[in-house]
DNA sequence: CATCTCGTTGGTCAACCGCCCAGTATATTC
DNA sequence: GAATATACTGGGCGGTTGACCAACGAGATG
């Protein structure tokens, strides 16, 4: 019974993982309270009963989720360090933000569900807050401290600059229906992924020459 | 029985107007399906029968509130003509921009509703779209494209600028919660609305010297 | 091959939902 | 002052929800 071959255990992570993602796809559409598990369950097409019996309920699904969504960002936008080798600090700046909102076209429902969920407030969004976006404001503000005080980056204050910069990476595709029906563009098209990511580097390193 | 003097018809707008106001509230926090119209009335302190009574039922409330919405951003946006004509473009420019800040700070349920809504798609969701959304795209798009070719905006696209700028201006407030749990700050407060548009009006307008 | 484990099912339960309606109380009308 | 109109109440109905549980059956175990 070593790591791959028992067949149960096989079938276990297959379902689980099946779950996670339907969850996360319904828990990013309708929120929390309007999301059924029986919605979830019916997507994987399995009994309802069945994701108690995995997730033990509601609350530890959607954290279950939320974690699985954050470990895969994080991989997701690791940086080649050969490829990082050779940039100065600018192209370092320059090429995260293109990572990162090649990261929100792919994975809209991350941004989705975080919106929501700040929005909505509750004992999950203090978790979330606490484990997850706090963390993750406190490495990036060290980072762009350094960038301020060398002139690479405008002098906004962190909370602005950080605010202003995740939601305008983000927003056009949390809300890619709307742009659909407004501008009758598909912003998941790699097209108009890469121009945002331009016009976002444009925006912030217009106040000085290129490199 | 002339306009104001009706003892019944008062009442009957005072707690048309209340019902709004909680519908705002309880919406933008929760969401249309999780909303509950028992919650809306018992926040007013009436029976959930009255709600039915005033509205016929949860989503002619729920248009009624929005529309509600977007004709108190109109006359809460409107600039004084006075005060204008002593502007060139770009003080109108700046001065739009941080009257809009202003009035996401005032009223974040606002663009609370907006991105749940968008966020979940439905009718409703074409609804404003249509009625309110593609109209105000429509004319600052006009008036941007203006600006950019008179070299006075950054070059860059449409929909990118559009969904960078209010993004930008908006998502400080409606995760309001999260920046008070994150860097211990209330963005209500007139000192960080203010720094928020400085930042904005920086940010958009440093790719030439101030005029 | 017998036993055990556990992934999976289907049904029950109280709570809550939007919608509907009969009834009450009070302002308005004639 | 009687008749009427209407803001407002309270209860009921079918439907959905999350939580819970007894039972099944196929794979693991010895």
């Amino acid at each position: 019974m070593e790591d791959g071959i028992n067949l149960r255990e096989k079938q276990r992570l297959r379902t689980r993982a099946q779950i996670l993602d339907a969850a996360l796809d319904v828990f990013s559409k309708k929120g929390f309270d309007a999301a059924s598990v029986r919605d979830i369950a019916a997507k994987v097409g399995v009994n309802h009963g069945l994701i108690r019996h995995h997730f033990e309920n509601k609350d530890k699904l959607w954290k279950e989720a939320v974690a699985f969504l954050f470990e895969r960002m994080e991989s997701e936008l690791a940086v080649d360090p050969d490829e990082e080798a050779q940039m100065n600090e600018r192209e370092k700046l320059e090429h995260n933000i293109r990572l990162y909102v090649r990261y929100c076209a792919r994975h809209p429902e991350h941004a989705r569900i975080m919106v929501q969920q700040s929005i909505h407030g509750s004992e999950r969004f203090t978790w979330m807050v606490k484990n997850f976006i706090k963390p993750q404001h406190q490495r990036s503000g060290k980072n762009l401290q350094k960038h301020r005080d060398s002139g690479l980056w405008p002098d906004i204050s962190d909370v602005s600059i950080a605010y202003i910069l995740v939601a305008a990476a983000q927003m056009l595709f949390v809300l890619s229906e709307e742009v659909a029906e407004v501008y009758g563009i598909d912003v998941s098209d790699t097209k108009h992924v890469e121009a945002h990511a331009d016009a976002l580097i444009k925006l912030f390193f217009n106040h000085q020459a290129p490199s």
